[in-house]
RNA sequence: GCCUUGGUAGCUCAGUUGGAUAGAGCAACGGCCUUCUAAGCCGUAGGUCUUGGGUUCGAAUCCCAACCAGGGUACCA
């Protein structure tokens, strides 16, 4: 039991016994005292003058006797206006201090025999094109909170659905053969999916010329961009492909191959995977079966047309397309087979999708959808919704040439962590393998950071023209105190200098190294937050907040350099014990963290 | 038009179920490397929390309205 629980129900069973009154569970406030006050934990006690009829200060100072006297780990209290503020004892927090150094995975739960399996799908690529800085968001995002759920007790499965299929990757595939001079990843030299992006680019540019040359003829814009050749033979690939022309597959099949193949390097470099893929190849029938069922079982509707219809306006929402007047089946077709598959595969409990916010109506149409087709789990489907990446100029748009390049990204923040680190003269006495992996450690580690530490609901900004930082609030920081542990670790065994873990009673401790140990105090409850909102944003800033108190704590004490053992000792414990917390924290932000930097 | 999300320092972002004097980092300025790693630490400066009402002991936080911005809105994914 953590200190708020035992505070909390004390301050209740004081409550009776003082003004004879039943709180309110939620009237009981507690909370962090702040720096500038004298204490640990403070009461809010404006709530409890309307019972006490006394004043604030006569209400705090009653309450505050009445806890130092009942409960151990209350040594003293202060009254400031309404706040009571209560002092802990050190041996509490030295006692935390030992739980946390001696767990094995402080303030992570494992799965149990009840623990819930949750589905978290994410990244979802198109494969006509390379993953872009939002793709690397999204990867990032459903990574951590894939692992934010297994801290807290669950079983996960980490899924993807490759959309493979459709008119945009016969438009890449028109270009190879119209266009594409037998040119294969091998030949080029070039990863696949860029190969492949390339070809998309090159159909649209011809695409585009097509129709301004088709407009001067004298048809209209939309005429033009029906009639022209290109695109007519990208919709006679997309048919033979339907129809399962051998030649057309194969060649699909290849040129989607070059693309996994890229990907799996970029998603390897990332530090993501997933635990069963899903393609929208195998899945979209399926999904046309479903409708079609519904269809018969009056569900949906057709139009004169031939289209398919669901009407959501009971619901509040609108009308939606199922099938086209052709047949052919839509994005939200797809992704209704994607989820029976999905529930026949696996006995899910909780099925999450991380997926941009401008599909947040979407994902609200699905899951009535499901509830509709008699699927009792579609109403507990949980879109998390995250905010785009913009750039200074704007949303990203691939056609304008303005999407930001996951893997030139990487690559770049290397180049920048390489070029500090020369400037700082850094890692002279590690081998050249060991130093270009710190540097593709600290390099992912700086830009995860910058994109995990922000609020996953809000759109937030990148700017090319600044690389990511290194310095201030970053994933550098950390890992640079991370590794700055170690090394204290590492001299205090070289001078022989032990310490004893199982060592209860330890000297008399400083404001800092208090502070420090309420701040380990709370990662399990940062854990519990971060599931409880799918925010990897808490993590972050936990971290952080940790490391920067570490920081200062470090500047005022010295660790091995004094002469008295048992300082030395407690000192040593407490900072294996803060690396420790550092690296479970940046395990579930999928950040690395390495031994020396 | 309707639905939806946001607006906090020059910039990027925190801010817990409504609590004390709204916090970090970057950028600017000034200190600190003979001492466990200076990717660090300390200090200065920077704010009408978009605006106007309301709720109450108390509002950046909750409610209403306006303004600004992003996203969605029936055969793109």
């Amino acid at each position: 039991m953590n200190i708020e629980n035992i505070i909390h129900v004390a301050v209740s069973q004081t409550l009776k016994e003082l003004y004879s009154f039943e709180p309110a569970a939620n009237s009981i406030q507690l909370q962090i005292t702040r720096k500038d006050f004298d204490g640990d934990i403070t009461l809010v006690v404006f709530p409890f003058l309307r019972h006490s009829k006394k004043s604030p200060e006569e209400t705090g100072r009653e309450i505050g006797e009445h806890l130092q006297a009942k409960i151990d780990e209350v040594e003293s209290f202060n009254v400031i206006k309404g706040f009571l503020n209560l002092v802990i004892s050190d041996s509490y927090w030295i006692d935390v201090l030992y739980q946390a150094h001696n767990a094995e995975n402080y303030g992570v739960k494992t799965a149990g025999n009840n623990s819930q399996l949750v589905m978290i799908e994410y990244s979802s690529p198109n494969t006509n094109k390379p993953l872009h800085l939002g793709h690397i968001r999204n990867n990032l995002l459903g990574y951590s909170i894939s692992e934010i759920q297994k801290a807290n007790g669950n079983k996960v499965v980490k899924t993807n659905i490759v959309n493979d299929r459709g008119i945009h990757i016969c438009k890449s595939m028109v270009a190879w053969q119209k266009w594409g001079n037998g040119r294969t990843p091998e030949n080029t030299g070039k990863k696949g999916d860029h190969l492949v992006g390339e070809l998309y680019v090159e159909f649209d540019k011809h695409y585009k010329a097509e129709i301004a040359g088709l407009v001067e003829k004298g048809l209209s814009q939309k005429e033009a961009e029906n009639q022209a050749p290109s695109i007519l033979e990208a919709r006679e690939m997309l048919r033979n492909w339907e129809a399962r022309d051998p030649e057309t597959v194969q060649l699909w099949e290849t040129m989607n191959n070059w693309v996994y193949k890229g990907f799996d390097e970029t998603y390897k470099r990332m530090g993501v995977d997933f635990d069963k893929i899903y393609y929208e190849s195998e899945t979209y029938l399926v999904g046309k079966d479903e409708v079609l069922r519904g269809l018969k079982e009056g569900i949906f509707y057709q139009e004169e047309d031939n289209s398919v219809w669901a009407d959501l306006t009971q619901e509040g929402l609108d009308k939606k397309i199922l099938l086209r007047s052709d047949g052919t089946s839509v994005y939200m077709t797809q992704d209704i087979g994607t989820a029976k598959m999905r529930f026949n595969d696996y006995s899910i409990d909780k099925m999450v999708y991380v997926v941009g916010n401008e599909q947040n109506y979407h994902f609200q149409v699905l899951s009535v959808l499901l509830d509709k087709l008699g699927y009792d789990w579609g109403r507990d489907l949980f879109h998390f919704s995250y905010g785009m990446v913009e750039l200074p100029s704007g949303k990203m748009k691939s056609r304008e040439g303005t999407v930001v390049d996951a893997d030139d990204l990487m690559s770049e923040m290397v180049n920048v962590a390489k070029k500090m680190a020369e400037e700082l003269g850094k890692l002279e006495e590690l081998t050249p393998e060991e130093t270009e992996q710190t540097f593709e450690t600290i390099a992912l580690g700086a830009l995860k950071y910058f994109i995990l530490k922000v609020d996953p609901k809000k759109n937030m900004l990148f700017n090319p023209e600044e690389s990511i930082d290194f310095n201030g609030n970053t994933g550098p920081f950390i890992q640079y105190t991370y590794a700055r542990i170690q090394s204290v670790l590492r001299k205090a065994a070289k001078n022989q200098v032990t310490y004893d873990a199982l060592k209860r009673q330890f000297p008399e401790i400083s404001l800092k190294e208090k502070l420090l140990l309420k701040r380990i105090a709370l990662f399990p409850e940062a854990v519990a937050e971060a599931g409880a909102n799918y925010s990897p944003a808490v993590i972050a800033n936990y971290c952080y907040e940790l490391v920067k108190e570490y920081n200062q704590f470090y500047h005022d004490h010295s660790i091995l350099n004094i002469d008295d053992s048992e300082k030395r000792e407690f000192r040593l414990v407490l900072s294996v014990t803060v690396g420790k917390v550092i690296k479970q924290g940046m395990t579930l932000l999928g950040i690395n963290v390495p031994e020396r930097m």
